[in-house]
DNA sequence: TGGCATTAGTAACTATACTTATTAATTTTG
DNA sequence: CAAAATTAATAAGTATAGTTACTAATGCCA
């Protein structure tokens, strides 16, 4: 059993906790919304008009599977895409008006579920966890603001 | 954007990375596998004859998708299932000779690459890194939770 | 201005990843 | 010993996550 104590398992498996621990706690106080759906509809919260390559973009996410989060929120009346009138192969996302409504408190819930994740650490531990995380990142992170 | 911040981002997004890079390296390696196919056959090598639900429960997997990647490693003629003598309802799995051969190389490969996932950080970070992330996962080492 | 590269989005395909339900075999227990 | 509970694996359904290939629209530029 080498594979235990290697980074990629390792961060597999911190991933698969995330993923539950989100899943689990947006599902008790009465969301359907995975992790990606959020931040997806977090980034047209703060970006409204943009289109779905630019959405993908911001989180870091592909071109090709992004259509398929937005056709979820759709689905499920938060988000409307609308063709460009200044170029008519680009979709302008924006969340509707129940987007809106559902959006802030959601994001409580989502920020208050983050401690949950790295349960097994102290807070100390969390933040250098957290800030060596994002230091690992910041080499591809180059178009990203704060 | 108030998602780039949180844990459940950060570690989607190193997911993300450490998933490329051992696509990646293992194809220029002349492998074509995936994390958990490794994974799933260094578990597979350390307990030859253990059944599906033992392998998924070694390395954190669901026993509903093991199958798949069992059946994909199968195809690939690396391992070989066969049905319990004692229990019927059990498959036992072993490596073949061919993945007893490929399975040396290949470790070498993936021990390689584990450093370059998280390559944004030095050698002391990517050791506290790697304790951080050993320590967040104890609590539910002993056995998964539902 | 006509052709060509680029870009936005989708489609098809592979591979996770998890849930619930089902089937089949085994074990427990009444 | 038969009924009930448990367990191993599969099946079906949803949602990521990425690749390559394709269509359609745009823009460059010679």
């Amino acid at each position: 059993m080498h594979a235990q104590h290697m980074a990629g398992h390792l961060i597999r498996r911190l991933h698969q906790v995330s993923s539950h621990v989100f899943a689990t706690q947006t599902q008790a106080a009465g969301f359907k919304m995975t992790a990606v759906q959020f931040a997806a509809m977090d980034a047209i919260q703060s970006n409204p008009g943009a289109d779905q390559a630019q959405i993908a973009s911001l989180i870091s996410y592909d071109r090709a599977t992004i259509g398929g989060v937005i056709d979820r929120l759709e689905k499920k009346g938060l988000v409307a895409r609308e063709v460009s009138a200044s170029d008519r192969r680009a979709r302008e996302v924006r969340l509707t008006p129940l987007g809106e409504k559902t959006y802030g408190p959601l994001l409580a819930v989502v920020q208050a579920l983050q401690t949950d994740i790295l349960s097994g650490l102290s807070e100390v531990e969390k933040e250098q966890f957290l800030s060596l995380a994002a230091k690992a990142m910041t080499p591809c992170d180059s178009n990203e603001p704060s």
